[in-house]
Order: structure tokens, then C-alpha cells, then sequence
DNA sequence: CGGATAGATGATATAAGGTAACATGACAAG
DNA sequence: CTTGTCATGTTACCTTATATCATCTATCCG
């Protein structure tokens, strides 16, 4: 589904802009890893593993598409090995769920406070995390008016991305 | 499996509090019929249905529920029946889709602007459509910044409804 | 009127995403 | 050493979503 709108991903695809990238895979498992032995987290072979593959590619994948690629690290090939992997990255922030494509990136800001925002490129399916805190005040206003307690807050911006942008010009 | 996590769904479940329902499916489905004249959209029997469907039942509804509801009116029972309304729902802004819960809702606020944010009962699935507009502003500079464009935002708030929030502390 | 075009619907088939439930294994605490 | 807890693996299954092709209907235009 996800693939079907979106052939010929951007291997580029987050932040649409130039970064080195071999070096931020290793920063950010170290920083896992530290973290991990800090609260007491287990950094599993699975888990750690599944971080590595969201970290290479660099974009939003599928469950199914993380699956594979455990399986071909030597790990089961059922779903359920790829959503608890996942799952765990999620629930302790090391990854992101991008609801509108069903789908996992790896956290590009490991340690910040959570109430991530992202833009989804309708054309190429890149995703950028945006910066800082982006959550609305308003939203946070018309809880605590109606009674209700939020926990968790998901933001995500559809449109076009710098690249796809261009071509369109062209 | 919104059913599964959802085995109750409060039926009055729109907006937290009580409010007078009979009225508002009317009201809405006039409103719908007026902006379609007026805009030359094409208002068809079973995107008509779909729309009362998801104002009756005044909750998220699968796409799938929707469909067993249009079919027991007489309308196709195969899946692109039901995606093909909803789509044109959503498309102009008569519903929207809630993709924590790959679900839809009817939108409260027919005719006004929209940047819908809602907020999701983690326990029993409620859902509620926040007021005016909440769009967060430091996402649109950041898109700027890097030169993404912003066609559509969507937030959602996952956390606990006062209904929820009372049965928990007693 | 009559044909062309665009949009809507119907039906088939299949892809993709996600979970429940149960069995096994590793490991630390008592 | 055994009990409890958590992680992994596997089976089986359910839910959500789309592609595709055929048909139908309305509208526009000559």
C-alpha cells in the first residue's frame, strides 16, 4: 500500500536535506545503548537490531518491511517479532509510529521530551521529523476544559516535499 | 480490532457530554445537500447514506461497519463501496478519518475550516473533534524553513475521557 | 438527437497491516 | 533449584485497504 504510492522512495528521505549519514546510525545506537543501561531497558538483539534496520534506511517502513529484514538477520519470520521489536522502540521513543502510512521511522531527536511532528510528502512518501515541541496550546485548552486527559499527542502535516516540489516545477 | 480494544463503545461517545442528537443528523445532511448543490458535487444515494450512517451512529466506525450498514440499505457489500463514500466524505470535509484508530467520523463542523484535531479515549475509543482550529504554528514555520508545503494537518490527542477517567477512580 | 466524455458504481481478487493465543527459552530473585 | 517474569518463536486468523476491469449514467456539445 504504502509502496504502491511510492515506488521509488527517496533513500534520502528525512529531513529533505543533506546530512551525514553513516555516522548518525552509530551515534544513535550508542545513545540507545546508553540510554538502555541507564533505565534498565533491555536492548535486546531483536530490538536492537530492528533500531539499526529504521537507522539504515533512513525512512518510514512498514512492519512488514522490518520483519524481512530481521528475517534475514537471522531472526523469526512472523509478524508479531516485528511489531513487539517495534513496539518497544515506540514505547520508549527510540521510534515513531507515522500513523498516516502505518508505518516506523527511527527517532531523529533520541532523549528529547516526545510530542513528535511530522511532515509526509503525499508524492514520495519522505517523512521529516520536525524540531522542537509543536503540540497545540489550544488543543491542551479544550482538554482540560471537556474533562479529558491527554497522554499522548500525534501531529502530522500532508503536502509536498522540497524535492517533489521541484519536479513539479520542472 | 478497534472492536477488540473497543468491546463497548460509549454510543453517545461525540464531544463528552450529552447533547441533542435526533436534531443534529438532520441538520447536518441538510447542510451536506446545500454545499453539494452549491458546489456542484455530486451527493449520490450511497455517499448520502454513508454520511447519515456516520451520523447516526455519532462515533469512529470502521470502514468496514460502515459497509455492513450501507449493505443492509441495498448498496454493494465489497470494500470499495464503502472506501470509494468515505473518500468523498473526507475529500470535502464531511467526515474525516481518524488514523490512530483507522476509523471515520462525521465532522462536527460542517462549512467551517479544517485542521481537525480530536482527541481518542485510550480505554473505551471515544472520540471528539477539538474546537476551532489548533493547528500547531511552529509546525508551519518549520515547514517553511525547509520548504515543505502544508496541504493537510492532523492531530490527534490519545489519552483518557472524563467518563473513563470517573470509572477509574472509584 | 446521438455520440463522446467524465464520473460513479459493481464485482472480483488480492495485498497489506495487525493480533490472539499458546509454547518455549533465558535469566534473576528468593 | 524453583518460581516468576519477560522475551522470543510459531500458528492461525482477522481487519483494513487497493488495484483492476466492466458497466452504467449523466452531461456536454455538435
Amino acid at each position: 500500500m504504502t509502496s504502491a504510492r511510492n515506488p521509488v522512495p527517496d533513500p534520502s528521505a528525512i529531513g529533505f536535506a543533506a546530512h551525514d549519514h553513516a555516522d548518525c546510525v552509530e551515534t544513535a545506537i550508542a545513545a540507545a545503548e546508553a540510554r538502555c543501561a541507564a533505565e534498565k531497558l533491555r536492548l535486546t538483539p531483536v530490538r536492537r537490531r530492528a533500531l539499526e534496520i529504521l537507522l539504515q534506511e533512513h525512512r518510514a517502513m512498514g512492519a512488514y518491511a522490518v520483519l524481512e529484514k530481521l528475517n534475514e538477520s537471522g531472526f523469526g519470520s512472523q509478524p508479531p517479532v516485528a511489531y513487539r521489536a517495534l513496539d518497544f522502540l515506540v514505547a520508549h521513543g527510540f521510534a515513531h509510529k507515522v500513523e498516516r502510512l502505518n508505518a516506523f521511522v527511527a527517532c531523529t531527536r533520541p532523549g528529547e521530551s516526545h510530542a513528535p511532528a511530522f511532515m509526509i510528502c503525499r508524492i514520495c512518501a519522505a517523512v521529516a521529523e520536525a524540531g522542537a515541541t509543536v503540540a497545540p496550546d489550544a488543543l491542551g485548552e479544550a482538554a482540560e476544559a471537556s474533562g479529558f486527559t491527554i497522554e499522548r499527542t500525534v501531529v502530522e502535516a500532508e503536502g509536498i516535499c522540497p524535492a517533489c516540489s521541484e519536479k513539479a516545477d520542472a
